[in-house]
DNA sequence: AAAAAAC
């Protein structure tokens, strides 16, 4: 058998690294500090760890005292040697000046772009902190770590921290309390959290102070173009890919880590260019991947974070597959010898099985209600027949602009089946007066973005969207929901209703509900009811007569939310309360609650009251609520 | 039966 590529890199592992860098030291015997010694530049000196560390943060505090990176690195005649030096990686690492378009430094005058701009309220990057206190966390697992009520209680390190300043983010939510702790101990991790709750820091954070630990240990052997980026980002769909890679780069600004996006749809030339400047962390679709791990391009050998974004969805039956091929059949290193984080807002107990294969001794956490979105939401279900969907969208969407600000229409997002609905639903829309565009998978990768921008940015404020456009993806100011056609899976509602009440703001979901439907009654009429949302008799009606739940597929745990390992079925009490009060305590209560979840303030038993605030159910109900509610969205 | 994900 010929010797690939990845067994030249195995066995190059073994081999002692090249004499001329300071030796490489197994992340066990290293100073557990090297974050934080970030903090001090005056403290390096007497290892070679130090040393290292030494070098690098000197650098970065030469551009932090305004120098432009390409003078400075020319002016040093590094630019060339660390090129030349470019697959090694301890001298990689460091930012190469030559390569301006990948400076901190450019990013740095680019900051206040790259930041997501919320220009709402001034109160912590328009993040309604407080809509997060009193939520319930549930985790499974031997030697949990605690979790912290502040970033200060974290040792991210100086940089990292001030990034997290710089993103305005005065306080951890949920999933980040928890998790990031966890993370930060190198424990593998499964999490669910609600939709729009902060879980792209929670493990980017992690995930980038782990790289700066270890940024030394890569090795890369010269006569390959292959790059060992040392921590892999899955998520289903490209245009989540570019998001986590822009919410990564932000936090990872002036650090020095590496990060580069591949998917599919664009030029894969490019994307390898980007490649060769360096990769610590590689954002990633799957297809994409496994195509540039074929080539010889990408060695997934030295991974040691592996994050999964919207696992349950990476896990089900269309993506299980690749993901299987990617984590289990390349060079990863195995579960134990990498740290294996997987996130969803919905876990089905049928995938945390699948899922727990990738995963070693790992601490299952849950925040806030088992695969709810949020009580932020207002969710309202209308009975209509397929041939009145259009005509109904139109009326609610006349609503909409009447009662909206100054006649412009709120942001609204609406979900329908099939790629061809979309067309043909954005043609009816746009022919009709509304400003629509339409998002799916046919479309080319220039105009899927195109239809992202028009619609973030207001040009059309409709969006009418396939499933491609359901999960993960954070739109600014979505203020309404509707999911024209209901998928089948009550997961998906989920997700899908999730694009609105994002960061603890006010959001609103319609779905059409008809006879088609049926199997979903009863779970939808659940979640809702859970929710504390008004639930239509009629729906209860049908849900009765529903066989309901998941069927058979999920073993009838209803909403997904349990550690597996915990054998719970989900058809007992599923609020969690093991450790944290009972159902009684969630929504407005705050008094019963545990230490750590201080009191609700006003802020959330506003917008609890309002997502509380009654429907009049059937089709007549609309005028008033979308008057309250859809301005509430707005703010 | 549909959507997503490589060229």
């Amino acid at each position: 058998m010929t010797m690939t590529w990845s067994d030249a890199v195995n066995g190059s592992t073994q081999k002692p690294t090249r004499p001329a860098r300071p030796s490489y030291v197994p992340p066990h015997l290293r100073n557990d500090d090297g974050v934080s010694s970030f903090s001090n530049v005056n403290s390096y000196g007497f290892s070679t760890e130090s040393t290292q560390y030494g070098f690098r943060s000197n650098r970065i505090a030469d551009r932090q005292y305004g120098r432009t990176g390409t003078s400075r690195g020319g002016g040093r005649g590094r630019g060339r040697g660390l090129r030349r030096g470019r697959h090694d990686n301890a001298w990689d690492s460091n930012p190469n000046p030559t390569f301006t378009n990948q400076e901190p430094f450019d990013i740095s005058e680019k900051f206040d772009e790259l930041e997501v701009v919320d220009d709402d309220n001034n109160d912590g990057g328009g993040i309604n902190f407080d809509a997060y206190d009193d939520i319930p966390v549930e985790a499974n697992g031997s030697e949990i770590p605690p979790p912290v009520k502040t970033f200060a209680e974290i040792d991210l390190g100086e940089r990292v921290n001030n990034n997290i300043k710089r993103c305005k983010y005065v306080k951890p939510t949920p999933i980040q309390r928890h998790a990031i702790p966890i993370a930060m101990a190198g424990r593998d991790l499964m999490a669910c959290a609600q939709t729009g709750s902060g879980k792209t820091a929670a493990f980017c954070f992690p995930i980038i102070s782990g790289v700066l630990k270890n940024r030394c240990s890569q090795s890369n052997p010269r006569f390959t173009r292959t790059v060992f980026p040392s921590a892999l980002i899955l998520s289903p769909t490209r245009e989540l890919a570019g998001q986590i890679y822009e919410e990564a780069k932000k936090f990872s600004f002036q650090t020095g880590v590496k990060i580069v996006v591949a998917y599919g749809g664009a030029p894969i030339s490019q994307q390898f260019r980007n490649l060769e400047r360096g990769v610590d962390i590689l954002v990633a679709t799957p297809g994409r991947l496994v195509d540039m791990i074929d080539r010889g391009r990408v060695s997934l050998g030295m991974i040691k974070h592996l994050a999964i974004d919207e696992a349950d969805r990476m896990l089900d039956m269309g993506f299980e597959p690749q993901i299987r091929r990617i984590v289990e059949q390349m060079d990863m290193p195995k579960p134990g010898a990498r740290q294996t984080m997987l996130f969803s807002a919905t876990f089905p107990s049928e995938i945390q099985r699948l899922a727990s294969d990738f995963l070693s001794n790992y601490i299952f956490v849950a925040v806030g209600r088992v695969g709810s979105s949020t009580d932020l939401i207002v969710q309202k279900i209308d009975y209509i027949q397929d041939m009145d969907k259009r005509n109904h969208l139109m009326e609610i969407l006349h609503s909409q602009r009447k009662n909206g600000n100054c006649g412009k229409l709120a942001l609204t997002l609406v979900f329908v089946e099939t790629k061809k609905g979309a067309d043909a639903l954005e043609y009816i829309l746009s022919s009709n007066g509304f400003p629509a565009i339409a998002i799916h998978g046919d479309k080319v990768q220039m105009e899927r973005e195109r239809a992202l921008k028009s619609f973030k940015s207001g040009t059309t404020p409709i969006l009418v969207a396939t499933d491609v456009a359901s999960r993960g993806l954070d739109i600014p100011h979505v203020a309404h929901v509707i999911n024209f056609d209901l998928p089948k899976d009550i997961d998906d509602y989920v997700h899908r209703i999730g694009r609105t009440g994002r960061a603890g703001k006010s959001g609103l979901a319609t779905a059409f509900f008809n006879d088609k439907n049926m199997s979903l009654a009863k779970s939808l009429a659940e979640l809702m009811k859970e929710a504390n949302q008004e639930v239509p008799i009629w729906l209860n009606q049908y849900a009765e007569r529903s066989i309901g739940g998941r069927g058979q597929r999920y073993g009838g745990n209803k909403f997904s939310g349990y550690d597996f390992r915990s054998g719970r079925s989900g058809n007992e009490d599923y609020y969690y309360s093991s450790s944290h009060g009972n159902a009684a305590d969630y929504n407005l209560d705050a008094s019963t609650s545990d230490v750590s979840y201080p009191a609700c303030n006003e802020t959330y038993s506003a917008a609890a009251a309002a997502a509380a605030e009654p429907y009049i159910p059937g089709p007549c109900g609309y005028q008033e609520s979308y008057e309250t509610i859809v301005a509430s969205g707005w703010e």
